[in-house]
DNA sequence: GTCGTCTGAGACGTTGAAGTCTCATGTGAG
DNA sequence: CTCACATGAGACTTCAACGTCTCAGACGAC
């Protein structure tokens, strides 16, 4: 044959953020119906009910790896952008375009209600890294790159839920992905930098 | 006496978005705790469940009144700031402020998982709104004072859901109200507006 | 072929919350 | 005091989803 029978990397790479196809559909599901059941989780994953509880003991289970690999992401993603290395206008552009990849798919996820104690593991997986986004703030603003007006804490929120605003315009249809993910971007790119002259 | 013993409107007016305390305080803990039961709203609102069922025949109709509220509260908000009179700039600033003061009470209803019906008719309740908000972002670019690389959908979305993020900031802890208010203000302003000259 | 493994179908028990109902108590109006 | 009415406490039914289990079929390895 002349076309090679592996598949080629889907162009957004988010989409096996999960190691296996089911959990993927779960989350997708997910995403756009947090109080779904497990029956429907089922239905969306194309397996039964039975396979589903099978692969994980429990709702709760399912909804906490879930939850827990887009935290996972989230975290890799950011660390992967390296915030801490060189030009702070630049880190910030690979932090947002790394984390707007990432939105598409788990954005969502972030809206689930979750238990307190779930919350509380999610927050403490990620607490690292939202400190390095705080220091990339602080760092920008000593270099003279950002706004001083800008508290880190706020960035770090900012970043947050224009993604998950992103995800949400995707999902009612008023954005593509693609416009949608470029708007988090140059708001955030605007917001956070100063000035520099003019024209 | 000479203290008067009428009490002084609370500083923020949002606190009686509702007719009734116990639809408040429902309000409050529902935003914290998404999926609490009948039982748990009751406790929060100080009144026994049975009269909670009296007042709501249903929890979804409880949910649907509060979510209803908060979007008629939003409505009114942006009606009572006028988007669609005077400077864009000004007006831009009147919807901030006044959206900002609704966010600490109804912000984090929104992320309330509703039933597709009950979503549907709040959208639609909410649609001619952000339609005039979609109008002011066009007037703005139109007169030259905000940028013309905003979508005006990005924009009532970036609205929202800064708006959505200073609640939940606020929630954790991470900040005060007043400032993540001011920090939305300050985000939007920026995003949007031209800079006019330089010093 | 046989074996092991995974799956779907579906019955089954359990549980927690929803929603209904009754009754006793309290309180304000007259 | 008496009536009307709202509430709290709590028993009760219903129900949907969770979670467990069994069994039969599919499929690959060998």
């Amino acid at each position: 044959m002349t076309s090679t029978p592996r598949r080629a990397p889907s162009p957004d790479a988010a989409v096996d953020l999960f190691g296996d196809p089911v959990a993927a559909a779960a989350a997708r599901h997910l995403a756009l119906a947090p109080a779904a059941s497990m029956q429907e989780l089922a239905e969306a994953a194309g397996v039964s009910r039975a396979t589903l509880f099978r692969r994980f003991p429990s709702r709760t289970a399912l909804v906490a790896e879930l939850c827990g690999a887009a935290a996972e992401a989230y975290v890799r993603a950011v660390e992967g952008a390296a915030p801490g290395s060189g030009n702070p206008r630049e880190a910030l552009a690979r932090v947002v375009a790394a984390l707007g990849r990432l939105a598409a798919v788990a954005g969502l996820l972030g809206l689930q209600p979750l238990q307190e104690h779930v919350e509380a593991a999610l927050l403490a997986r990620t607490a690292q890294t939202e400190d390095s986004l705080r220091r990339l703030a602080r760092r920008g603003q000593e270099s003279g790159d950002f706004r001083v007006e800008v508290d880190p804490e706020w960035f770090v929120s900012m970043l947050t839920w224009l993604l998950v605003g992103a995800a949400d315009s995707v999902r009612l249809g008023r954005l593509t992905a693609a416009a949608a993910q470029r708007h988090v971007a140059a708001t955030i790119e605007v917001s956070l930098t100063r000035v520099s002259r003019c024209s």
